[in-house]
DNA sequence: GCAACGCTTCGGCCATCGCCGAAGCATCGT
DNA sequence: ACGATGCTTCGGCGATGGCCGAAGCGTTGC
């Protein structure tokens, strides 16, 4: 009986109640440190992070490193259905279980949390919400470690300035591909937007066009009345209450 | 933090290995009794009276006492689905873990597993057909501890010499609906078949038409060359290898 | 450099829970 | 009515596994 094994195994990974609550913790797509889902699961990080180590071990969870931070997310959106499943047998009907704490992530500067720099390239609600809409028209891949940049893709940043000739030829002299176009989960939101070279020339280039403008004695940005009217368009953003 | 609770807790009761394959084990639908689970986990009867108590009280499985049976089938659907999802996200690709020691059910005799008598009403493989075709076109509905028929399904019953207006009499002199359509679970099938004072008419009739014949010295029935021809159509049954 | 921070590994404590033998109830068959 | 069968409850044993304190890397920032 090989494999019947290692369901149950499964099962029991996520049958542990702190366990239980990192998992859920993470069903909304974000990446969390381990310190952060020790607090969600009311544990030390010690314990957690032994936790963490099964879970990946089993494929439920994928890690990051990025400096000394670990962050961790499901694996799949399968890790995601399958939790979802559990959830709507289990005997409250609603299709999430009441919230453990809402985990409260990043800065608490809200413009920082809106739109920052990160080292080189763009960060915050703006760069996430820029790469959820390019990867939702298929113009940019993202991959946990790794991107593409399709062809249409290409053109649009190209219409918009970005200069992807330099960015490649300054990617293949520093290693390769991988520089070129690379997700970097973003520290507030915990979601990916877009890193590597590519990312690098979309902000030099917005920054050069004066459509995007650094905030004095803060990595914070906001776009200018100009940034509004084309990135705003172009990445179809509601234009809201983008005011600093 | 309330449900999330429930959430690790119905996990943690999949994640044990003797209650994962028992759940495995009822995944196609049949429904077994305790020992035969106990057997399908490797684990004494009394074990697995305890794991099924649980797993009924978790929402998990749903239980029908027949004589001194008790007969286990998982809860619903959904909770099918919960499993398989979990199975998916298993490290092996494969949809089905190996099954778990395929339970034998039922009597040896191939006679007696095609088609026979349970009391007053047809059991077997022909009978499970039967009802599961009604099922399908929305003649007949049964549940674990009822069931009733439908105004189309009164009509294709009617249409086959079965005389509900007696059977309809009948059941109300002795208690009432509950009586008139019911399911009985198939104890070589596992699965429910169609009883009740409607499916005492059903045999009642077809054995007074000739349809259906009993066989010597034995609960088996067989059809008749009319019957396959009668009632094969109207079930829309496979007129594959049913000869004796 | 050094201190602070994040994460991990190690060791040992403790509780939970699965397991079975024995015994008690219900049902079935004869 | 009797024994056989199926299921359950009870009690106690044993092991798995979660938990934390302490200590050991690696990274960051001054």
């Amino acid at each position: 009986m090989p494999s019947t094994a290692e369901f149950a195994e499964t099962a029991a990974l996520i049958g542990d109640p702190a366990r239980a609550n990192m998992l859920i913790a993470l069903m909304d797509g974000r990446a969390l440190t381990a310190t952060e889902l020790a607090r969600a699961a009311g544990i030390t990080p010690q314990t957690a992070s032994g936790h963490l180590a099964h879970l990946t071990e089993a494929g439920l969870l994928a890690m990051t490193r990025q400096g000394r931070h670990h962050y961790h997310r499901l694996a799949s959106a399968d890790v995601a259905r399958m939790l979802e499943s559990i959830m709507s047998v289990t005997a409250g009907r609603r299709p999430f279980p009441t919230r453990p704490a809402r985990t409260v992530t990043g800065p608490r500067d809200a413009a920082l949390r809106r739109a920052r720099t990160c080292y080189d390239h763009l960060a915050g609600q703006l760069a996430v919400a820029m790469a959820d809409r390019m990867i939702a028209r298929g113009e940019i891949e993202l991959f946990p470690d790794g991107g593409a940049l399709s062809g249409g893709g290409a053109a649009f940043l190209s219409s918009l300035g970005v200069d992807l000739e330099a960015a490649h030829v300054y990617a293949m002299r520093r290693g390769g591909g991988r520089i070129f176009c690379r997700p970097c989960l973003d520290w507030s939101e915990r979601r990916p937007h877009i890193a590597g070279a590519v990312g690098a020339a979309m902000s030099r280039a917005w920054f050069a066009h004066g459509w995007l403008r650094r905030v004095e004695g803060s990595r914070a940005v906001t776009l200018t009345r100009s940034g509004e009217m084309v990135l705003g368009k172009a990445f179809d953003l509601g234009l809201g209450e983008q005011a600093a």
